[in-house]
DNA sequence: ATAGTATATGCATATATGCTCATATAAATA
DNA sequence: TATTTATATGAGCATATATGCATATACTAT
């Protein structure tokens, strides 16, 4: 419990999971939505899959993070406390936008020939 | 929301918690069920109240702490969620052990007196 | 008034965390 | 094969956090 509760505690990973709540993306779509470093973008899902709130696989080149179908079952109410209340930070509106700003935008440089 | 997971990610936060859900206390009752020194137990008593999740008055020369309403109330599945998950902590068992052993014995030297 | 008890907090310190830069690895492409 | 792209991770640094000791404050008891 103590290790999820520190992965929650944390502005960026909440960020992330505002846009995960959304759709599942790959670290670059991330490291562009949120305007942060790759590797910091990087740590921040390993640390958010390490405690089984994330998925992740591997298709290609990329790792695409989206949020664990286990966390939002055996989290439940945890898991209903975040949809409510992620709305409410500061940042939800503009990241929000982004999410939405890239849905049909390709940030990867290949991307179109995977898809 | 980022401040009250903060909170939350510490496992002697969790460990009060643990207590307070039984009954509310003051620090010293606390510091004895925990094995932790005042100024410890004093410091995560602050944390917690700052952000909400607990109360506090004084009464006497005591500060008595205890899970306030308002939280429960206004991080509603939050809330659920620790009552749920706090017995899964590796600590629980011995915790609230300490709770019931001090429920009948005065900790507090003095305590005897004001009740 | 003096001594004792409970609590909060300043200070010093050890540890943890987050961030950036650089780089290694792996897959795709030319 | 050489290059580009995506990702993960080590090193170094700055900041945050947790802890213990000492002490100031406030209230109680003698």
């Amino acid at each position: 419990m103590v290790d999820i509760f520190k992965a929650l505690s944390e502005e960026s990973r909440l960020r992330i999971l505002t846009l995960l709540m959304e759709r599942e993306m790959c670290v670059c779509e991330i490291e562009v939505c949120l305007d942060m470093t790759q590797s910091n973008a990087s740590r921040h899902l390993t640390i958010l899959k390490n405690c089984g709130i994330l998925y992740c696989y591997k298709k290609a080149q990329w790792a695409y993070f989206g949020i664990s179908d286990s966390f939002k079952n055996e989290q439940k109410d945890l898991w209903e406390y975040l949809q409510k209340k992620i709305v409410e930070l500061p940042t939800y509106a503009t990241d929000h936008e982004q999410c939405e700003k890239y849905k049909t935008v390709d940030v990867c440089a290949n991307s179109k020939i995977i898809q």
